[in-house]
DNA sequence: CGCCGTAGACCTACACTGTAGACCTACGGT
DNA sequence: ACCGTAGGTCTACAGTGTAGGTCTACGGCG
């Protein structure tokens, strides 16, 4: 940004590469998305920077601070849709353009656990879908009601239970769910519903994120519309 | 439970209590209720058990898997509702229980973040509610659906993306909403109806997950009498 | 009655974490 | 030409989970 002079320009070969905060935090998300959040420690990560750890601690104040520009700095990428013709469309555009970006980073669903703050990104993101909503004729109330029931989908998290992937073969499941079936016969039911690829093929978790994210996003445009009856405009 | 000997029994007198399993997770829990997660190491505990940290592990192996044993022993505590009249009426009554039991002990999120696996008593929940859907009419793929919408409400968290504490008095939440305004118009209209207690009452937690909840159910309802139409018995 | 196997409690030590504080160097502005 | 300071380095400390070895005392068996 503020460089002054280019003339000499000593820093450049001498010095490999002058850190800075976005290269910490940049070097952090590729260490993290490559083997884990577990591997961002600052040791590793001043070793993946050709650097002291204390160095970084010079550019971002703390291991917490330093998770939350991570995140920040991805969820900068989301690419929000407004204009997908009616609120719904943009609003389920938006919050797949965001599960796509979350699914590129894995990580950041556990990283946001943690944090309880939200990050300028995530406030100019939540803004542009508040926006949307506003815009389709929800009320105040009910665009807060709406936030609460989209929940962390809001970010493109799908808040699953667990993840019911592993068993592998169909075999395998078969055999966990006859286990299951003298204790707990309505859970051996659904696995073998799922994993013999019915109506569903197998358990999409895109389909069930969309499943769930227009089940909300229904009900909230019959409440709108029952809202526009009852004519209450705060 | 398999007491060989009852007339010597000098264990009792001499050492204060044998360490068992089930105290070594019971303190463990009140550990955790009394001063967060974060002050439950092995250490720690072993500390409040009067006994040394390693002696844990003849009990317990690992941390994780106390862990586990803790939100198991939380999740117990649950007690489903199974006649509540009609299945919405039922899964709400149980999914509200799992809530007031898990408010008890705030920190279980924080465990079930990191763990993928559901325990012994998460499964007898689950299959439980699924029990509810099925009898309510509602078809295996359906249920199946229902379970990822409902996500982990279904053990009674409300998955928000932040928790809306904070801004004790109403002038300091006026001076934070003036200050978002300008770049975050709709977060600071929001922000103001919801500190102004109006229609709302605050924002209450409880209020936002009866509703969220009561979307979702409304909208399976609605599913489930389509689905009556269409005839597709799997 | 005496022995031994073993279960359970204890202790030490190791590898790891985040980070406070001192040091040292080299650049930029006056 | 000088000094202030920003930025990189080093050491050290208080934690963490836990592997491995040691000690003690009980219950079963000859």
């Amino acid at each position: 940004m503020a460089r002054t002079n280019r003339s000499t320009a000593p820093t450049a070969p001498t010095r490999p590469a002058r850190l800075t905060r976005e290269r910490v935090v940049a070097a952090a998300v590729d260490l993290a998305d490559a083997e884990g959040l577990d591997a961002v420690s600052m040791r590793r990560l001043g070793q993946e920077l050709g650097v002291d750890p204390m160095s970084i601690y010079r550019h971002v104040d703390g291991k917490d601070a330093l998770l939350d520009a991570m995140t920040d700095a991805v969820v900068a990428q989301i690419e929000p849709v407004t204009d997908a013709g009616g609120w719904q469309a943009s609003a389920r555009a938006t919050m797949l353009a965001a599960r796509a970006t979350m699914l590129r980073h894995p990580w950041t669903a556990a990283v946001r656990k943690a944090r309880t703050e939200p990050t300028p990104a995530e406030l100019r993101h939540l803004d542009t879908l508040l926006g949307i909503l506003r815009d389709g004729g929800l009320g105040v109330d009910l665009t807060h009601h709406a936030i609460h029931a989209l929940g962390s989908r809001v970010l493109g998290f799908s808040q699953d239970l667990y993840d019911d992937g592993g068993d592998a073969t169909p075999e395998e499941a078969a055999a966990t769910a006859a286990v299951l079936a003298r204790t707990h016969p309505r859970l051996a039911e659904l696995a073998v519903a799922v994993t013999h690829d019915g109506a569903l093929g197998g358990c999409d978790d895109d389909a069930e994120f969309v499943f769930a994210l227009d089940l909300v996003l229904d009900g909230l445009e019959r409440r709108r519309a029952a809202e526009g009856r009852n004519a209450t405009p705060s």
